[in-house]
DNA sequence: TTAAATAATAGTAATGATTACTATTATTAA
DNA sequence: TTAATAATAGTAATCATTACTATTATTTAA
């Protein structure tokens, strides 16, 4: 059956693909730009729905607003210290390695690991070659 | 060198070591059953200095207040879904599995990874066999 | 089709965690 | 034993997010 979406529900789904990972205000903003009457807390609902729904994931960094992935598929994140950009895993990632964290984990804590959130921090290949910083993208 | 604490500072750490991972509202009302005078902002303000002392681990849940560590070492936690119990990995969860994912992650990603932030979701072994809830344990 | 039922919206208020600020008190050092 | 420094209590401010409400749009079914 297909899935029935709302007017802003589209649009916002749209805007998030245009965007990186961006956080509900930078979709907010973005959306704005050509539908001015949408409001905050439409955006923030219509996401929370689309992230209860599979139809994108929800990422939680420490000390910074949520952020939203279009790819809903099973995938981690790396986060570059110096310039912010966010990367994302491909799917070799997760597959046996998560697995094998996952019993590491069950071993030694007795708990059967359903979900994990992980976030990877570090120095992107262009940061670390060029020392580029957030202000020379 | 030895570390000079503050009056404060000492409670503060050592009721972390006496309640299971709280958060600083959670340290607060144990605090002030001896020191009624303290304030939240004083907790808040050394548990955030005790942290990047290293010290102590801030520990970041999604959707949750940030909760606190005694435990400085590498470590990961296992939250469980039903009693809501949260576990520590002793020192073999990190080692060379977190450095294959670091590695794995770099390859896909171009980040050179130099920290990370996990938590593992799942059910605990008093749950899965007992049926227990965060009301009875 | 059109009136009743349902869903989505804009706009705003409320909440919760955390930090910032300020005047006061305690601690250290010369 | 005073001057400089640090820490504190108490409160205000901030930021992300959710909740609420009156209104508007959409669907349904007679």
């Amino acid at each position: 059956m297909a899935r029935r979406h709302s007017a802003q529900k589209g649009i916002i789904g749209e805007v998030l693909a245009r965007l990186d990972h961006p956080t509900a205000a930078e979709v907010y903003e973005e959306v704005r730009k050509n539908f001015p009457q949408i409001s905050l807390g439409t955006v923030y609902r219509n996401l929370s729905l689309m992230a209860e729904n599979g139809e994108l994931l929800r990422l939680y960094f420490p000390e910074a607003p949520d952020r939203f992935d279009p790819n809903a598929y099973e995938h981690y994140h790396a986060v570059c210290l110096r310039c912010g950009r966010i990367f994302d895993t491909d799917r070799t990632v997760p597959g046996e390695l998560i697995g094998k964290i996952d019993q590491a984990v069950e071993a030694c804590t007795g708990v059967r690991v359903e979900s994990r959130v992980m976030i990877f921090s570090g120095v992107c290949k262009a940061c670390q070659s060029g020392g580029r910083t957030q202000e020379n993208l």
